[in-house]
DNA sequence: GTAAATTATGTATAATTTGTGAAATTTATC
DNA sequence: GATAAATTTCACAAATTATACATAATTTAC
């Protein structure tokens, strides 16, 4: 799956960092703009441009005279960023088509919650297939394992191990269990296979390769502190 | 399955109850507390808090604290309410833990919505096993036992042998009997290994050991008062 | 109260389980 | 079919736990 490319219009450089840095981070692609008039020859020139952070603060073409341009265009998702509460002039927002407020101060964490909740809403991006814990995102349908954004390679069948211990994280899981799930029900190889793979996991995920805990005498469990 | 218990700290009673309406309608039971170290103690005394909703501004022990508290033991989902946007130091909270934020005035069914993407997110839909007695809860899936709600690590078959004991609450229970279920039934080794395993399984067990009693001349016994 | 029986406890040793690196085998790719 | 990659097996080291045993403490029976 290609990242979704995402453009941030801000005047101030330091926020369009901000957002960028967390956006990047979590796998997206991202173009800049300073101002509304760069912001729309951008948007009118790349033309796969998946949603628009726009602030409404800014000198020359504030956002919402680029979210009425945008729109009279495209119906991209636009998430306004609006300075104070009072600053949200909703109603207006409403009748132009923005699809979300985040007012600034915000957390990069609900920032990143808002976008994906958009793009899974206008289905560009299915969440169903992807599972986070931990810092660690994985997308069965892209086959893709992020750690703290960044993406770690790992084999098949490290990939479904990784998968099930996600699907059942707090779980205790026994070797037995594992081989029925991971491997087929008929596999009759040593249990001491998945030792090799947990080993092999563990290394590739770092640090986090300790959220994959050895339970003595019993097996492995996926938990997060 | 059983109700799921939210804990609803507040000061005002108003919005305690504002809350605890909505959600007791949606099928969850509530537990309410006034003021943070009332909270605190709630929550280490009922073991089965399984979400916390916290009013970031209260008297003596506020918020962040309580949140703080809570993490040092635990990872129960805590969804915050803030009364404004700027009281929000949501950098603070994504340090502490915090899982969701709601602000003041929120609508009934956002808050409903937000406690179940939670409790979903956090797979506590499902009912897992879990033996409950004397503050002891022991959860075979996870393969985590619980003392008052902190956590004790237990061998394997230190966790076979309280497992037993659990399921035979009040029940004696001779060596050989001990033997037989917990061992293989093959086990020729020595009786007096229980012992062993009895005093390692009181010790770790802190205060809560004195539930396994001694029945001089026959075995053991889990019993709550 | 005392002796006998039983249990508690600390410790040393045995046994088991897991981690790890490397080799062998299988599978996929060109 | 050769080559590379992934998977599995294996052997041994390291870590952890289980057990036995000696001795202390406790309980019971008389």
């Amino acid at each position: 799956m290609d990242r979704l490319k995402i453009l941030v219009v801000d005047d101030e450089s330091r926020m369009r960092k901000l957002v960028k840095d967390f956006l990047v981070k979590n796998n997206y692609d991202v173009v800049e703009a300073e101002d509304g008039s760069v912001a729309l020859d951008i948007f009118f020139e790349q033309k796969d441009i998946a949603l628009v952070i726009l602030d409404v603060m800014m000198p020359k073409v504030d956002g919402w005279e680029v979210c009425r341009e945008i729109r009279s265009y495209s119906k991209v998702p636009i998430i306004m960023l609006t300075a104070k509460a009072d600053e949200r002039d909703e109603l207006q927002g409403f009748q132009l088509g923005v699809d979300e407020y985040i007012s600034k101060p915000f957390s990069p964490k609900i920032l990143v919650a808002r976008v994906e909740a958009i793009l899974r809403r206008t289905g560009q991006v299915s969440a169903d297939d992807v599972l986070e814990a931990g810092g660690i995102q994985l997308n069965k349908a892209a086959h893709i394992v992020l750690i703290d954004g960044r993406q770690i390679d790992l084999s098949y069948k490290e990939f479904e191990l990784l998968t099930y211990f996600m699907e059942n994280k707090g779980l205790a899981l026994s070797r037995e269990k594992i081989l029925n799930s991971v491997w087929n029900y008929d596999y009759f190889g040593d249990a001491r296979t998945i030792d090799t793979h947990v080993k092999k996991l563990r290394s590739k995920m770092g640090e986090k390769g300790n959220l994959i805990k050895t339970i003595w005498g019993m097996g492995y469990k996926f938990e997060v502190e």
